[in-house]
DNA sequence: CTGAAAGCGCTAACAG
DNA sequence: CTGTTAGCGCTTTCAG
């Protein structure tokens, strides 16, 4: 592999003016710079990444954490992750892990493997996350957050979500409710299970315990089982919020394998707006993350943690609009906004 | 942060000694590697990458091209790339880019920013990536190969797999036989399809053209919109196959609209094995590319060639196994090897 | 505006 | 077995 020092060589200039040239500093002569560009692309020099990295202590890498959890969630939140930190000339490592506490993430971060790391299923449990966290490793929250850590945070209003399809529900005189709820570690989870709660409350509703079914993992089988269980109860639900898609899905298909017509004598709400809401087969109102949006602040916001800024965390909570569609007849929200934004 | 020098410091030896001692040579006495490992521990020292980087002119970085392409199987894939490539402490940078040339891959493997590259989604068509093989830069393909390019290549018997969907239809009196593919410049999907049309042929069945579609995407609606025409048909086919399981679920929806019974009036089957395909709501009988195996083969060949192998480049087609379900009313595959592989 | 020179933190000879 | 030394290729002073 050609160095510097070669195309220094073939164009007859040091080093040293290689470098600035290449990097497009404006005191070069144009002449020069030409000359140093043509020697370059006549050797097929490429800068060595890992020299330039020693130098600038900046490796050009973000991490990114995320678990798949069977959500096709987090490929959609990669994508638009990778689309925003190519867009800004990083690459993109990701750890796909179990442990929310994402380690190696952090370790990379220690050692200058990465940049700085974007953790999308952070929870409060980690103190390995919240020690490197508080010793000031870029870190960014996004889809998951946690409530008083010092970093980055971008998540969308879950709460709002969650209050949005109960109020809905309610315009609609849906009465027996039902929700499949999932593990409450996750704060997207707390947030919308508290937002539809307090929803119903506020709409004079009450949400029967023995309507309430808690799985412990995000699938489509436990979903599944889960909307089974509430089906068969002497008096089931004529309304359930899953509080994820994935769920929502397999209790859509748990109607369908009983024969409970939906929307008819069942209405199906899920949460995140996951490309299969949809499709024909399942065709699931659900309330929309603005994915591309939280992607854009969370890199925007961890490039400028990594830059050095000494600007306060931000928290940002993006708005989460109802998508309806047929799994609840396509009946339109009432006139009261179904959702908000909240920034602080 | 500390440097091995700070702790050489600490520990009361040279700067070098901490670098063997880390790196766990043999040759360090016992005591002094205590020592160096304490003082590192209390230093919170972690080697610094780029510096390491520079020296053994390894990143430590593996990228790995993909395209989401709306197909849930990429997601997998990379999932268990993921898994692989972090069991051998290599860490995965993901580029998702819909030209299938890799460019910036390419280019990151040029300048050191990566070890080495895996394609999942190579095609024929770009000469930049024929180029980077030729000029030695670590390259394996995986899912999609490109016959004749000096790499090392990991398929599954997309062929095979696609001969045992024709022999199966035919063994159970399929006779008006359809099929939906894809764009033809994937070996994927070439492979699938040559494999079928033999394996019609094969049986003494032949494909009449207009129970062809050709989607150019794979998509759920273009897979729907494929079905719907040919199920439109005067004499529409009894079974089809889609070239891969996106396509196939949306068939299967298209049918489901029509009000055409699947498995009784139509037989679908797709191919991949997504997750989704073993979904109630599809219950898809389809063809399991072994993703896991293919993931194992693929980043240890390219370990390998990083490594500095001289060793001839490999092409490794595994088994593709029938997976039969509701869409073919569960109906067992007659007795002949369903699929079979070759390694060459 | 350009060149010479220093040095980032590490690994790996080479001496002792 | 351990210390000394020499760079890896680049960016960035500092002189000129």
């Amino acid at each position: 592999m050609p160095t510097s020092r070669d195309v220094a060589r073939r164009a007859g200039v040091s080093q040293s003016t290689v470098s600035r040239a290449l990097a497009g500093h404006a005191s070069v002569d144009d002449g020069l710079r030409e000359r140093v560009l043509a020697a370059a692309g006549e050797l097929g020099y490429r800068p060595n990444e890992a020299a330039r990295a020693m130098r600038t202590s900046r490796s050009g890498n973000v991490g990114v954490v995320t678990a798949r959890l069977a959500n096709p969630l987090y490929p959609e939140l990669l994508q638009v992750l990778s689309r925003e930190l190519s867009g800004a000339g990083m690459r993109m490592v990701v750890w796909d892990t179990d442990d929310a506490d994402g380690g190696a993430a952090v370790d990379a971060a220690r050692s200058g493997g990465v940049d700085g790391v974007i953790f999308t299923t952070a929870t409060g449990g980690s103190t390995r996350l919240y020690r490197a966290v508080t010793e000031r490793v870029p870190v960014a929250l996004v889809n998951r957050t946690v409530a008083g850590w010092p970093c980055d945070q971008v998540e969308s209003d879950n709460r709002g979500g969650g209050a949005a399809v109960a109020a809905y529900f309610a315009a609609a005189g849906r009465r027996r409710i039902g929700l499949v709820a999932g593990p409450p570690d996750a704060s997207t989870i707390r947030g919308r299970e508290d937002g539809f709660r307090e929803g119903l409350s506020a709409a004079g509703l009450d949400l029967d315990r023995g309507r309430c079914a808690r799985v412990d993992g995000f699938s489509y089988r436990s979903g599944f089982e889960a909307a089974a269980r509430l089906l068969e109860l002497a008096a089931p639900p004529d309304a359930v919020f899953c509080v994820n898609d994935v769920l929502a899905l397999g209790a859509r298909d748990a109607a369908r394998s009983l024969g409970v017509p939906v929307p008819d004598a069942l209405w199906i709400v899920g949460y995140d707006d996951i490309e299969m809401a949809s499709w024909a087969a399942f065709d699931l109102t659900t309330v929309r993350q603005p994915l591309a949006e939280m992607a854009a602040h969370a890199v925007r916001l961890l490039l400028r943690r990594i830059g050095g800024t000494a600007a306060p965390h931000e928290h940002l909570v993006l708005p989460n609009p109802l998508v309806v569609r047929g799994s609840t007849g396509r009946r339109p929200v009432p006139m009261p906004a179904q959702s908000c934004g909240v920034a602080a």
